[in-house]
DNA sequence: GCGACAG
DNA sequence: ATCTTGTCGC
């Protein structure tokens, strides 16, 4: 890891960062997802009046669905939340994370958005940049587009448009809950992006390695001290 | 000016 | 993101 760039900037020079980093985003180049053993999971977890956060990497084996090995750590908050700007509070604790693990892995999956953003750079495209890795953006709620209603059954899917053009997929994992939004991070096109998150999807809303990077940050938060 | 607004 | 009780539905 060595670094693409800094990451104490002001948020108009985040933004500025954000669309100069979009030209960067690989879309376009196929990743066979059969051949995917090994997801890297992450996710941040966070307390009310937070001064510093917990976030976690997490290696996990597609088909035997397992988890391999689990990274942890805590660090102050630096940035903000600013809508637009998540990788600037989330990705620099992630990459520590990530580091201090042995397993390698073959495609990502973040919880939050890839292209399907403003300036087209979510937080799915920035770690993928940075990693050099296919990564997937997934989240549970829309930021940007628009979309026909997602048909009630587990399975189903409707593009995410944005001014005529397809940036992700509103995906519906289960009947009679809300559809999750996934979009490319990096490396990778929109349909194998799906079809990855189709193999780590089981009964549930959210896919299990998310789950797992879920609870292994919220686990982390809980019984730590801030150092 | 007004509404929207990942985690 | 996180704080919370009950409650609705499979």
């Amino acid at each position: 890891m060595s670094g693409l760039h800094r990451w104490d900037l002001t948020p108009a020079e985040a933004r500025e960062l954000q669309t100069e980093l979009a030209e960067k985003i690989d879309s376009t180049t196929p990743l066979d997802t059969q051949s995917v053993h090994r997801v890297l999971a992450v996710d941040v977890s966070m307390n009310r009046f937070a001064t510093w956060l917990a976030a976690a990497a997490v290696v996990c084996d597609v088909h035997e669905k397992m988890l391999l090995e689990s990274s942890t750590l805590i660090q102050p908050i630096r940035f903000p939340y600013v809508t637009g700007l998540l990788a600037f509070r989330e990705v620099p604790a992630l990459l520590k994370a990530i580091e201090r693990l042995s397993q390698d892995f073959d495609a990502v999956v973040v919880d939050g958005q890839g292209l399907a953003h403003p300036r087209s750079l979510g937080i799915a495209c920035h770690l993928g940049l940075w990693l050099d890795k296919p990564t997937i953006g997934l989240a549970k709620t829309k930021l940007s587009g628009t979309h026909e209603p997602v048909p009630n059954k587990t399975g189903a899917s409707v593009p995410l448009m944005l001014d005529d053009r397809q940036i992700g997929v509103a995906y519906r994992t289960k009947a009679k809950t809300a559809p999750i939004f996934i979009s490319v991070g990096h490396k990778c096109r929109l349909e194998d992006a799906l079809s990855l998150v189709k193999r780590i999807t089981d009964n549930r809303r959210i896919p299990w390695p998310i789950r797992a990077a879920h609870d292994e940050a919220n686990a982390a938060r809980c019984g730590k001290r801030i150092t």
